[in-house]
DNA sequence: ATTGACGTTTACGTTAACGTCAATTACCAT
DNA sequence: ATGGTAATTGACGTTAACGTAAACGTCAAT
């Protein structure tokens, strides 16, 4: 039994589940939904959701995983690898061979994502001058 | 009516859907589904499919917008982006519009990317000299 | 004629990532 | 007490992107 209700400490900072929800543009379902994959922990104001800073940021990497293609799965699995907790030499070694294994992903996506620009970027020229070229109409 | 069959042009260079679903590493059924997306239009031999180069570069596309996080929806509208056909002004400025929303998402992937390998090298970095600092055992 | 190795179509199954209710519960203001 | 608003927990629905199985055609080699 910790203290019913001493003194409040400071107040710490914390969100409900609709700001965060509205704050990235996302539903409050989505925001469970990440929680029932292990990929948020928030804390409980008795059966509400209480989301501190450390878990706005989790849930910011979560959608910039997202973003960049990466399924909920993998996105868990880098946020492990986020986390500094104090792990053995065995563990060690294994983390960073999986950051590893990611960052050779994410060169790869950053190469096609490059290329897919090029071609892009060389097709709105293209088509800009064939628009400039017959100025009529 | 062109001709119906002039002395065979060149032979054409052509593939099986089994020989690009090998050299992609993919299977033949998700081949089959790009088709029925309209992302591929392969021709026919009788009943059988018939790839051509073109076709082949269209696979290749398909399968770095998918590396890239992207649905077959929206792979399928970036393929008509590159697609140089014979549009009218008014088409040509529509195809421009959505090129540049489409850059817009790119770019915007590749700070995302960026910043998830920033992070990511980052923590490697400090994994590594965890394990240096201690190199006993 | 048969056996395989492909290829085709049709159709149902599956997984991921939520959306969409429905039924409650908590809390605040009137 | 009553209504209104935000949250919570199921539970079922949905869409995307194929997987998988069934049933059949085909052509070369045995």
């Amino acid at each position: 039994m910790s203290g019913p209700k001493e003194t409040e400490p400071a107040a710490e900072l914390t969100y409900t589940i609709s700001e965060l929800a509205t704050e990235f543009g996302i539903t409050a379902r989505a925001i469970r939904f990440y929680e029932d994959r292990n990929l948020l922990q928030p804390g409980r104001n008795g059966i509400n959701r209480v989301y501190a800073r450390r878990d706005r940021g989790r849930l910011k990497l979560i959608l910039r995983g997202k973003r960049v293609g990466f399924s909920l799965a993998d996105i868990g699995e880098m946020l492990d690898l986020y986390d500094p907790n104090d792990e053995g030499r065995e563990q060690l070694r294994l983390t960073l061979g999986k950051s590893r294994e990611r960052l050779a992903i994410l060169h790869q996506q950053r190469r096609d994502i490059d290329e897919v620009i090029a071609e892009l970027e060389n097709n709105c020229r293209q088509i800009s001058d064939q628009l400039e070229a017959r100025t009529n109409t």
